[in-house]
RNA sequence: GGCGCAUUCGUCUAGUGGUUAGGACGCAAGGUUCUCAACCUUGAAACAGGGGUUCAAUUCCCCUAUGCGCUACCA
């Protein structure tokens, strides 16, 4: 039988950083053994899922390129079926009907609860204590006849335990006497997770069955439900975890935007390198190389490359430098600078469309130019919204000068206020503007005024490009043309700032 | 509290019963340069602790510590 995957997330805000390396590791092992990579909306939690999560879910999912084979399937559309299963497991004596009042749970600390309630009774407690589990039937139809709402729980036999083998952490083991009787339908006729998710992956045919490692226990649950289903379970692989910078939980709600998907596209990151970085988040090839595109990942990705401690994605909140994981800025520097410039020049028109610096001209009388541009600018830029801001005065006359540059490149040398005219003056002459002969020119020029050239060429930078840094000045010379070169240095207006 | 999982530089990680414990990011210093990146060179930086097993343990076993997860009529 092929390799079934699938990525099944929660449509319960966008999609986050594990989730994203969950469905990206999916998605590579499918691809990498021939099989299908299907995806699922766990939509069964009515009041928190959101269609606008869905989308968002989607969109991450598109942005990073992981591609889904057959139809979405949303499980609240399977309710009914799972509240069947649970049925029939109830008619075969394999589940039975809990009569007890539904507990109200104040949704804050619910864990906290949990752990202080287990606290207090430990040493007492008795998986099989429930009051109705060994019910007659009769006594228990006749109740439910009566009306009395009732959960249906699995029974979960008295001795024995449950095992599998994870791909990533080995074999597993859990006593039954650990397990609870788990509710498979609610008193109000809602399948629950566990059982739906065991239904859906029974339904959608799936063969491995690869989460994050916060699933590894539930998982001696869900072999008991297939087991009273008498099926066989798929294989199993959980995944290490993606923590915060303290080793705490990585969540939507402290951390925000850092762990969205959205955020990294808005802020101009390129796909294919925060994939590579997600890849390597929790897995290894086992080589020293971390610069891998996506068919190589496809080629080299295994399960037994998975690492089994969590990993930290190590940003820092306060440091707008570091704002988030520095291997991810440095990679998407990398991909910035070295990939293929054909698939660089899309992702630049993008964002200077978004910056509304995008003119027709560049894709038809001034193509040439502005893939010369986009090659010569990309390479000192971290994210694709340099282009727009630290490339701005290259696609605009409108741009604004750095106080700081002013200070150190201009106003430091009064004398450039007159040199820079002038020097434009003399660039007229030049015919062919290109590298060498501006070169020339300048030398000369600097050396007329018993200055270094760096004073003249940094003073030049400044007034071209509003900044203190930037490419080589000849190359920026070269690039803005003549014209836009003498303008820019007889302008007056970054001394007047 | 119970159960489970984990533990190599700050972070991501490689690795082996005998290694100068390797790489990457970040950091620092130097070189190069018209600036800043890039690039090159160099540097600081790790086997959680304690017991075993062994001629030898970072590697195998046990314990402790720490972290994380699960322990819901959430997913």
């Amino acid at each position: 039988m092929s390799i079934r995957v699938r990525f099944a997330p929660s449509p319960t805000g966008y999609l986050h950083l594990g989730a994203a390396r969950a469905a990206l590791f999916n998605y590579l092992y499918a691809r990498s053994v021939g099989g299908k990579f299907l995806l699922r909306i766990e939509d069964t939690d009515l009041e928190r899922s959101t269609e606008e999560s869905t989308r968002s879910i989607l969109e991450g999912l598109e942005w990073l390129g992981l591609d889904y084979d057959e139809e979405i399937i949303f499980q609240s559309d399977n309710a009914e079926k799972h509240r069947q299963i649970a049925l029939k497991l109830l008619e075969e004596g394999k589940a039975y009907r809990d009569f007890t009042p539904k507990e109200d749970r104040a949704n804050t600390n619910i864990k906290q609860n949990i752990a202080d309630k287990a606290r207090q009774q430990q040493g007492e407690k008795n998986m099989r204590d429930n009051p109705f589990r060994n019910l007659s039937k009769a006594e228990s139809d006749a109740k439910a006849d009566a009306g009395e709402p009732f959960a249906i729980r699995l029974k979960v036999a008295e001795t024995g335990k449950t095992s599998f083998e994870d791909a990533v952490y080995g074999f597993q083991e859990r006593d039954y006497s650990e397990i609870e009787d788990l509710v498979l339908l609610r008193s109000d006729g809602h399948p629950l997770y566990n059982l739906a998710v065991v239904c859906d992956d029974l339904e959608m045919q799936i063969t491995d069955v690869i989460r994050g490692q916060d699933h590894l226990t539930n998982t001696h649950k869900q072999i008991l439900i297939y087991e009273a289903l008498g099926k066989t379970p798929p294989r199993f692989a959980h995944l290490p975890l993606i923590l915060a910078p303290n080793k705490g939980k990585l969540s939507k709600r402290k951390h925000g935007a850092v762990v969205s998907m959205t955020t990294y596209r808005d802020k101009g990151f390129v796909a294919p390198a925060f994939r590579n970085f997600l890849a390597l988040l929790g897995w290894s090839a086992g080589e020293e190389r971390e610069i891998y595109s996506l068919e190589e990942l496809v080629e080299k990705f295994s399960l037994e490359g998975v690492h089994r401690n969590n990993a930290v994605f190590n940003f820092h909140e306060a440091d707008e430098r570091h704002w988030t994981d520095d291997k991810a800025l440095w990679m998407n520097a990398e991909y910035i600078r070295t990939m293929p410039l054909e698939s660089l020049i899309p992702l630049g028109k993008n964002e200077l469309k978004s910056a509304k610096l995008w003119r027709d001209e560049y894709e038809d009388d001034d193509k040439v130019w502005f893939e010369k541009t986009i090659d010569l600018i990309r390479q000192r830029f971290f994210t694709l919204k340099d282009f727009s801001a630290q490339g701005r005065a290259f696609f605009s006359e409108d741009f604004d000068f750095d106080e700081k540059a002013i200070e150190k490149n201009l106003k430091k040398f009064p004398d450039l206020q007159t040199w820079l005219p002038e020097l434009a003056n003399r660039l007229e002459t030049v015919e062919d503007f290109t590298h060498d002969n501006l070169e020339a020119v300048i030398k000369k020029f600097a050396e007329e005024k018993g200055t270094k050239i760096g004073v003249i060429m940094n003073g030049a930078r400044t007034l071209l490009t509003g900044l203190a840094v930037g490419p080589s000045m000849l190359a920026v010379f070269e690039t803005l043309g003549k014209e836009k070169t003498i303008r820019r240095l007889k302008s007056q207006v970054a001394w007047n700032l």
